[in-house]
DNA sequence: GAGTGGTCTAGACCACATA
DNA sequence: ATGTGGTCTAGACCACTCC
């Protein structure tokens, strides 16, 4: 080996090898459910570190694509789960990002007694949850129509909030971090208030995402947006 | 330094430094847009191997909670962008996971002509693509009805699959493998031949997921799946 | 040009699941 | 008990960006 030679770097990126690898299962060089070979061989046969075997692997099972356990080793999965990646951006910038422009109305805000659905999500507090419902809008025109709860005590400082400038959405998100969530998809019939606040038909189908938010133990908001019928949600999987 | 410290683990792990980091992000300690320390200098202050600190720093980065660029430093992300991963598995794990039991029937086979729309997406063909209706049934009733067009180009050994045991969905799962795609969820008020065939009412608002594959440049097959009006789609962020 | 994150290496120990 | 992936270290060079 020359003096040249002595410092080359190896060719053999992580993802030059999730390529290689990625080829081997697509080609059917490896077959669903087979065992591939151990890091360590890989290693050896891409002449690389382990350490790139395991971040190319890794990223191969995080997408779905290998079943990895100690012991048992590293296999093509049975059923490659595609995993589709959501991105839930504040409502300002999803109506932003789709070329509108953003407007939203409080059309109701106080205090109240929750019915009991919404209690028992909230769980015990000794004061009353602060309700509010928000039309969002795209170039002036309904986008989506949002009935939220906040817990007041975990967020006590909201009860100053005026809105005026920024909608509860974008002001949680600024001012609570970290949250852990549930997030649920689905269609409904608009009902007769809904369609008068979205300006459609009664029945119209919308789409229907609703959430609650943690931090920590506490919940700090449960919310339900619905969307104007021609809403689409779409990402590359 | 006695001898027995000599092996001792450093006790800081990615994971507790993921911990950290994410505590003085909550915590405010760090606030969105600021810039927080370099890699070297979370080295020394937690005691461990910049790549340590690496890791953890990706992780967050990757699930929106930070900003990272070379020169420019780490920053706390302004507007975190919440990512909510969807799991798409098959139709059969599907039914199972909610406790059913799995039944489909092929409604329509058939090669035919496309409709401009369907011919727009899967581009130029010179055989006429598959087309299939399949409604799946969990427990005996309706769960979802599926309408598909597949390129019978890329994919000639459909025509000889009889789906007696395998849906067209999880045959192409195992025998196309790693494909990309695109997939959007909207709402729909159901046809009067989707409430037929659901068992519906004409105009129920039913959850739809439109999806078109691709195996490198070829697009492989386009989907819209009709779910029954009490799916909900859900997940954790 | 210079600073920061991105990645690679070689070696080591650890944790977990299987046999 | 043993084998495999999971992780940590210390050091190095690289690549992208901002100035």
């Amino acid at each position: 080996m020359s003096g040249a030679d002595k410092k080359r770097r190896s060719s053999t990126t992580w993802q030059s090898l999730y390529n290689d690898v990625s080829g081997r299962i697509s080609d059917g060089y490896w077959k669903p459910g087979e065992l591939i070979p151990k890091e360590v061989e890989l290693a050896k046969e891409f002449g690389c570190a382990r350490a790139t075997v395991n971040r190319a692997l890794r990223q191969l099972a995080e997408e779905g694509f290998l079943d990895r356990r100690r012991k048992a080793g590293t296999r093509v999965a049975l059923h490659p789960i595609r995993k589709a990646t959501l991105d839930i951006p504040i409502t300002r910038l999803e109506v932003e990002q789709r070329g509108g422009e953003y407007g939203f109305t409080i059309l109701t805000r106080k205090q109240k007694t929750p019915p009991k659905q919404i209690k028992n999500i909230l769980g015990m507090t000794s004061s009353k949850p602060l309700y509010l419902e928000t039309l969002h809008r795209a170039d002036g025109k309904p986008f989506m129509y949002e009935t939220r709860w906040i817990n007041a005590e975990a967020v006590p400082a909201i009860l100053k909030e005026s809105f005026d400038n920024i909608s509860a959405n974008e002001w949680l998100v600024e001012n609570v971090l970290l949250t852990t969530g549930e997030i649920s998809f689905s269609a409904a019939n608009a009902t007769a208030m809904e369609a008068e606040i979205l300006e459609i038909n009664t029945g119209d189908a919308i789409f229907v995402t609703e959430r609650i938010t943690w931090n920590g133990p506490d919940v700090i908001t449960a919310v339900r947006l619905a969307y104007s019928p021609s809403f689409k949600m779409s990402t590359k999987i």
